[in-house]
RNA sequence: GCGGACAUAGUGUAGUGGUUAGCACGCAAGCUUCCCAAGCUUGCAACCCGGGUUCAAAUCCCGGUGUCCGCACCA
């Protein structure tokens, strides 16, 4: 499937479209139609199952996206997430400034104030690099956080969160406090995060705004849960960060287990290497080969990560593997620097009497990319159709119910879909068109089940049900169809894994 | 941001200065139809936005916006 086929689909069928549409629409910006926003639903319902469903100590908390600029400050954001450029008078080219003066010689250019950097480039004036004229104008900063004044006299500055994960570091001293006081704890976020992309592209995969689940689990990395060492045997597909820029590009399947024997990994980073991958392939339905988790080096990871793995899946509409989510050591960066920033003492004592600032684990997760990833790897054709094999506890719509002749059967199907909803289930009747026409319809949506009322329903009330990936039909009474509605095949959720 | 290409019903497209802007799919109504986009009838629905040239612009020119491809960017 390519991806003009699932943006067609997507505006056809109301999952996607372009914010603003009428005016011309906004570049990074894009609004879910009802099928997308119950798809995105149901997929954030299953990433907490899993994830925050790991302990009674993990809890979801749901934080504004506005953030006082001390709170960026502190993060560091403000500093790293920001790039000095520049522009060539000739071409027009916009080039990082620090990185000019390196290519000049210039050590440490990275670490320069603005001041320094402008007088430095003065200094050296280098070239363009594109054109080899300039003149090169004055370094401005880019931002990539949306700023904003705050309040009536614009005095204080605000920023739009560039990622949840600062949300539930600010939570962390109360949820402690109201908590249990014990390691280790985790908050987690599901919300929108904001990045000034330069150049959005690629649909969901650049967006200005967009939707992050995120994990940050708060640990003492002495001393955690038996369980998070004792994981069983698994092998994950790793691709390494040394083979990678020896050129390989294909995954190798690593058991986990060896790479902590080895001491490569420390088991709590392990433990979650499986559980997430068990997520992509058990709950998302990713085939195990198109998925990789990719070292990230020192020189590739944020600026808070100690150990960083891209999870990435193979996307056929993109032309590769593409980022899905990550698991971040961040070790006590957040906390100690929003102790600092905030003067406030983020440290704790735990129930054995030991003094430390927790570490943080962070599991990061792309909603909106997932979105797309279940659409290019789920979405197949069958002739002329499009199938979308959604795994059924993410499909928007559950049930279809579908009255033969409508004329004939359409009062039933009626009582038989409020029943259905009335349970819970989400059903959509479609009374247009011949019967194959709707089942293709619902084919098209993912929708895993369609009931039709014929005939014989009118005299013994039962049904014929038609199951999307078979499309084998057998008739059911209305004891036995409620229960198939209602538990479309559950993935292994599974697991407190510890408490 | 830079360079190139592109922008026509909901979707995919035809249309090189004068067309009632065509086609397919779709959607809606009706007929038919007791199980996989069947058939027949009728209908719905479009020239991205703003300027300019011209007697006349979907078509030519300029600007904007957006999309795609390369480059750069992606802590």
């Amino acid at each position: 499937m390519n991806s003009d086929e699932i943006l067609s689909i997507f505006k056809r069928r109301g999952v996607l479209w372009p914010t603003a549409e009428i005016y011309g629409g906004a570049q990074g910006l894009y609004d879910y139609g009802p099928m997308g926003s119950a798809l995105k639903r149901r997929l954030e319902d299953a990433w907490e199952a899993w994830f925050v469903g790991l302990s009674q100590n993990y809890h979801r908390i749901d934080a504004v996206e506005m953030l006082p600029e001390a709170v960026v400050r502190a993060s560091g954001h403000l500093d790293h997430f920001a790039d000095p450029l520049v522009t060539c008078g000739n071409c027009g080219t916009v080039i990082r400034a620090d990185e000019l003066l390196e290519a000049k010689g210039q050590k440490d250019a990275e670490a320069l104030k603005g001041d320094e950097l402008a007088a430095r480039l003065e200094q050296l004036h280098p070239p363009c690099p594109r054109c080899g004229k300039g003149p090169l104008g004055p370094p401005r900063a880019f931002n990539l956080m949306f700023g904003m004044e705050f309040g009536a006299l614009g005095k204080e500055k605000a920023y739009l969160r560039p990622e949840t994960a600062q949300s539930s570091y600010l939570a962390f001293s109360r949820m402690w406090n109201i908590g249990r006081k014990k390691l280790p704890m985790g908050i987690a976020v599901i919300g929108k995060a904001f990045r000034n992309e330069i150049a959005p592209r690629q649909t969901l995969f650049r967006m200005r705004v967009f939707t992050q689940a995120e994990l940050q689990i708060f640990f003492d990395p002495e001393d955690y849960p038996s369980e998070w060492k004792a994981f069983g045997e698994i092998s994950v597909p790793i691709l390494f960060a040394e083979k990678r820029l020896a050129g390989a590009v294909r995954p190798e399947e690593v058991s986990l287990r060896e790479l902590v024997e080895k001491g490569y990994l420390p088991p709590f980073y392990a433990f979650h290497m499986a559980h997430t991958y068990r997520f992509f392939r058990d709950v998302l339905g990713y085939p195990a080969e198109r998925i990789r988790f990719l070292e990230k080096n020192e020189r590739e990871r944020a600026f808070y990560n100690r150990i960083q793995f891209d999870v990435e899946a193979e996307l056929v509409s993109l032309g590769g593997f593409k980022e899905v989510g990550a698991i971040h050591y961040r070790g006590d960066y957040d906390l100690t620097k929003h102790s600092e920033g905030s003067k406030t003492d983020l440290s704790v004592t735990t129930e054995g009497g030991k003094h430390l600032t927790p570490h943080v684990l962070e599991l990061t997760f792309g909603v909106d990319r997932n979105v797309w990833a279940l659409s290019d790897i789920h979405l197949r054709k069958d002739g002329e159709r499009l199938v979308w094999s959604l795994p059924s506890y993410l499909a928007p719509v559950t049930v279809g119910v579908l009255p033969l002749i409508p004329k004939e059967h359409g009062v039933l199907a009626q009582e038989l879909a409020d029943a259905l909803r009335s349970a819970g289930v989400s059903v959509t009747l479609d009374e247009s068109g011949s019967v194959g026409r709707r089942y293709a319809r619902l084919d098209e949506m993912g929708t895993p089940l369609a009931v039709t009322i014929d005939g014989q329903s009118k005299q013994d009330r039962t049904f014929t049900i038609r199951e999307r990936e078979t499309k084998e039909q057998r008739r059911v009474g209305e004891t036995e169809l409620l229960p198939l509605a209602t538990k479309p095949a559950v993935p292994p959720w599974g697991c407190l894994a510890f408490r």
